[in-house]
DNA sequence: GCCTTTTGAATTGTATACATATCATAATAT
DNA sequence: ATATTATGATATGTATACAATTCAAAAGGC
């Protein structure tokens, strides 16, 4: 049996609680706080925090403490923009690669009826895992669900914004199919392009007039 | 003054030896031997291994041990397509961004005469950086940055290649540099993953024959 | 003879004590 | 009154001791 790892089960517990917005960015992380709140002492503590500064989720403030990770606009629209082209760049290779077998699966995902948010929100995610999966690469792969990781906590602003969004999303989804139905690597692309630039947009939109080094709205729901 | 921190040192030295190829795919990372050799304690070492994890520099092993990253030939055909593809956007961003001032720095930078492998590594590492700064996207360059970082160990092999690749290299430069100042994104996107798997290509044909998973030759001198 | 079980050593994971740096507060001199 | 410096508290950085786990080797049963 596998070992429970004090040091794993906070990561995934403060990443958890980074990602859902319970944390939200500028909140301070002190070491004994937390220990305290695990009942656990400060070493696995500070491994954990130390993994998810490496990874991106947090970083440091005053006296050295971790704090969540804060994003200026810049950093935001950097961001966003790496995870629309590298999301982009899956798609044209996806659209090149995949076999028919998967090209009938994604079809399939996209045949799910959903009404409510989760639902969508489930098919949304298993669409675009689908994509990631057939262009046929680990490191472009990993490479996107860390960027997913670390703008979820902004990204879920998406929820409160207009159900029509949900009914555009699902017609921009139905587009990409037909390219790589088509094998059309560039024209996968450019549609996978404009769908994540328009989620996004809503997202910069929500997030601008607020201070954005401080706090995204909390909320639950991903519509990308 | 800022404090010189042990992990700090530790995660510098050991990351410096492993891109440099005096650590190899699969060398053992005990904890105490480290601590040992750097006059320290486990708690740093432990620090500096578990952020060169993170980045992916380093792995767990037999008895959860870490060793230093070992790949299979899919692994490296994954992160070498990756990096090229990514180079490749920013050379398309960079075509479409980058200010005269930018271009005409941009083509300096390929007119200085350079003979020896070292020089022509120096011109090159620039002209990547240039680059990577003019697609104006700071998480684009990280990614870069981390990508070029993993897969050093690996491409150090082509030192020992011919010497007419570095001909060959700098033609495509060039032909790279024209895109760029006539704005055409694609066409230095294109020329920038050909000219990422040309280079690329001579490293994998040096690895192949060998086992993959362990140890690539070591040397110095780096042509992309 | 081979497989299973047990036992042991060696290494990693965790807890705690101590050292050190950083920031805030207050006191003092100008 | 303001600026500067001293001083103290609080949090992080490091060292060390202990616990737990893992792998290997040896002993025993079939």
């Amino acid at each position: 049996m596998s070992a429970p790892r004090s040091a794993d089960q906070i990561h995934a517990s403060l990443s958890a609680q980074i990602v859902a917005g319970q944390l939200r960015p500028g909140d301070p992380l002190a070491e004994a706080a937390l220990a305290d709140r695990f009942n656990m002492s400060r070493t696995p503590v500070r491994e954990a925090l130390q993994r998810m500064a490496a990874e991106g989720l947090v970083e440091r403030g005053p006296r050295r403490a971790f704090i969540v990770r804060r994003m200026t606009p810049t950093d935001l629209g950097h961001m966003f923009e790496a995870l629309g082209e590298i999301e982009a760049l899956c798609a044209r290779l996806a659209a090149q690669r995949m076999t028919p077998i998967a090209r009938a699966q994604l079809t399939e995902i996209l045949a799910v009826e959903c009404r409510t948010h989760d639902d969508y929100a489930a098919l949304n995610r298993r669409f675009h895992e689908a994509l990631r999966l057939g262009a046929g690469n680990q490191v472009l792969s990993d490479l996107l669900a860390d960027l997913n990781r670390r703008t979820l906590p902004w990204r879920n602003a998406q929820f409160h914004t207009s159900n029509g969004r949900m009914d555009s999303s699902r017609q921009e989804h139905h587009a990409i199919l037909q390219a790589i139905i088509a094998q059309d690597g560039d024209k996968a692309a450019a549609l996978m392009r404009d769908h994540m630039a328009g989620s996004l947009a809503v997202v910069l939109a929500m997030i601008a007039p607020r201070e954005t080094t401080g706090n995204p709205p909390p909320s639950r729901g991903v519509t990308p």
